[in-house]
DNA sequence: CGTAATCTTGAGTCACGTCAATTAACGTGG
DNA sequence: CCACGTTAATTGACGTGACTCAAGATTACG
C-alpha cells in the first residue's frame, strides 16, 4: 500500500467495501423512457438528421431545444480559455444531449458519424414534466446518469495514465455492438485521434504512441487507423490495477 | 493558434462564441428550493451533527438516505482500481449529496470540518416528489447543476496543468464568505494537502512546490499553511490562459 | 490523380510523480 | 504547561511520462 504513513485518507477502509467495476465513460444506453412514454415524447418532438461532422447544437447559442440521440454517434466538446477543446462525451442512441445553462448551451454537439435526433422544445417539454411525474423521474433518472457518467471520467482523468485512460475507452466502446463485432474481436473507432485525444485529454501524437505501444506489447492490433483488433481484453483491463506511474 | 493545420476540430467558430468564464468547481450555493419548500422538505428531513472527519456516508453501503448540507464543509471522494483516492467535490450548505446507485453509495461522503446535515429518507422523497411538480422540478435543476459541476472539473483536469487547477480551485474559494476575507485577502484552506492532492488528481509533494512557486512568483503568500493571503487574483487567473505545457 | 487532411514516427524537453529526509504542527497524558 | 509521539507540511534529488515541434507516410476526397 501506497503511503501508509498518513492517515486521514482513509483509503483502506473504501477499498475493502468496494466492487470491480470499470469507468464506462461514454454513455451507455439505458432504457430512459418505456414505450408509452416515448410516444408521448415524440409527439413534441421533430426528427432530424444530421451529416457527419454537422452541428447539432452550438456553445454560445440560446438553448431553445433538448436533443435525444435517434441512431448514430454525437460529440459533446467545450473549449477552455486556453483555447483547447475538451471532448466531455461521445453520446449514443438514447442519450440525451444539449443541456442549458442559463438558457444558453454551454457544449457544443456535432455528430460523428451521420446521425438521427429528436428535437425537443424546451417549452413543451416542461408542460410535459409537470402533467407526467413518471416521466419527471425518468428524466431526474437520466441526469443522474449523466452525473455518474461525468463522475467517472473525472475518476479517469484525475488518477490515470493516458495508457489506462486510452484501454477504459476502448473497454468501454466493446460494449457497443454498433462498434465491436466479437467474432473476429474487432473494434470500430469512428473517432479521429484528434477526437480521441481531446476526449482523454491528451494529445493525437500520444493516443498513436499509446496504441503502437499496446500493440507492441499484443494486447491489440491496428489493422487500420479505425479499425482495432482486441487481442487481450483482460490484459487492457489489468492496466487499470496499476499506478498512474510506474517508478 | 496551435495545430491549424488540423482542420474537423472547429476550435475557431467555438471560441469566437465562448464567454469567459473560470470553472467553479466547487457546489456554489445555489438557492435550491424556496422557504415554502424546504419547510416541506425538513417534514420528512431529520438533522444530523457529523463531528470533523466524521462519515456521512460510505461507498458501497446501501443508499437509504439523501443527504443535504445545512452547515460546514462535506469531501466527496471514491477510490480507484489502483487504490488511489480521488475527491469529486467539496459540498456546502445547500448542496445535494449521496447520490446511490443501483441503491448504493458510490462515492464516501465524510465532513471536512465539524458540519450539519439534513438527513432525507428516499422512500419519503419520491412520495413527496411525485406529489409536488415544483419540487420535482427544483431536483432536476440541482441535478442539472450538478452535472455542469462536473464538467467543469473534467474540463480542469482534461486541459490544465496543476497550477492551473489550482489557481481556479483558490479563486472559487474565494466566491465563499466563509473562506475569505476580502479585507485582509486572506483565503481559509480548511484542506489538507492530501484533500487538495486527490481534489486536483496530483501529489500533496506537488501542491506544496506549486504553492511555493505562487508564493515566489507573489500571487499568494502562505501565512501558515492553511492560511494563504491572495495577492494577485487577476496574476491566478491570467494562469488560466496559458496553455497547459510551456515549451 | 492531385491536394488536403489525417496518421505516424522521431527528437528533445519539461512537468510532475516517486522516494527520501527534514521540519513544523498538533494533540495527549503526566 | 511542557515533553513526547503522531500526523502534516515542506524541500531535495531523480527518473520518466507525456507534450511540443517537425517531418514523413498514408488515407480520403473532389
Amino acid at each position: 500500500m501506497l503511503n501508509m504513513n498518513y492517515q486521514h485518507r482513509d483509503i483502506m477502509p473504501e477499498l475493502r467495501a468496494r466492487r470491480m467495476e470499470r469507468s464506462p465513460g461514454v454513455g451507455q444506453a439505458v432504457n430512459l423512457l418505456s414505450p408509452e412514454q416515448q410516444i408521448r415524447l415524440q409527439s413534441i418532438a421533430t426528427l432530424a438528421d444530421v451529416p457527419r461532422g454537422g452541428l447539432i447544437f452550438g456553445e454560445g447559442n440560446p438553448a431553445d431545444l433538448l436533443f435525444v440521440m435517434a441512431r448514430g454517434m454525437a460529440r459533446i466538446s467545450r473549449v477552455s480559455l486556453s483555447g483547447r477543446r475538451q471532448v466531455m462525451a461521445f453520446k449514443m442512441a438514447g442519450d440525451l444531449l444539449g443541456y442549458p445553462e442559463q438558457g444558453i448551451y454551454v457544449n457544443t454537439g456535432r455528430a460523428v458519424s451521420a446521425a438521427t435526433v429528436y428535437r425537443i422544445p424546451w417549452r413543451k417539454l416542461s408542460v410535459l414534466l409537470r402533467r407526467d411525474p413518471e416521466m419527471h423521474t425518468s428524466f431526474l433518472t437520466r441526469m443522474a446518469f449523466d452525473v455518474r457518467q461525468a463522475q467517472k471520467r473525472i475518476m479517469a482523468l484525475g488518477q490515470q495514465n493516458v495508457a489506462q485512460r486510452l484501454s477504459s475507452f476502448l473497454l468501454d466502446l466493446m460494449e457497443y455492438s454498433d462498434f465491436y463485432e466479437p467474432q473476429r474481436c474487432q473494434l470500430s473507432l469512428q473517432l479521429t485521434r484528434f477526437d480521441l485525444a481531446d476526449y482523454l485529454g491528451t494529445t493525437p501524437e500520444t493516443v498513436v504512441r499509446i496504441l503502437a505501444r499496446l500493440e507492441h506489447d499484443g494486447l491489440i492490433r491496428r489493422l487500420t487507423a479505425r479499425l482495432l483488433e482486441i487481442r487481450d481484453a483482460d490484459g487492457l483491463a489489468r492496466l487499470l490495477e496499476e499506478r498512474r506511474r510506474t517508478g
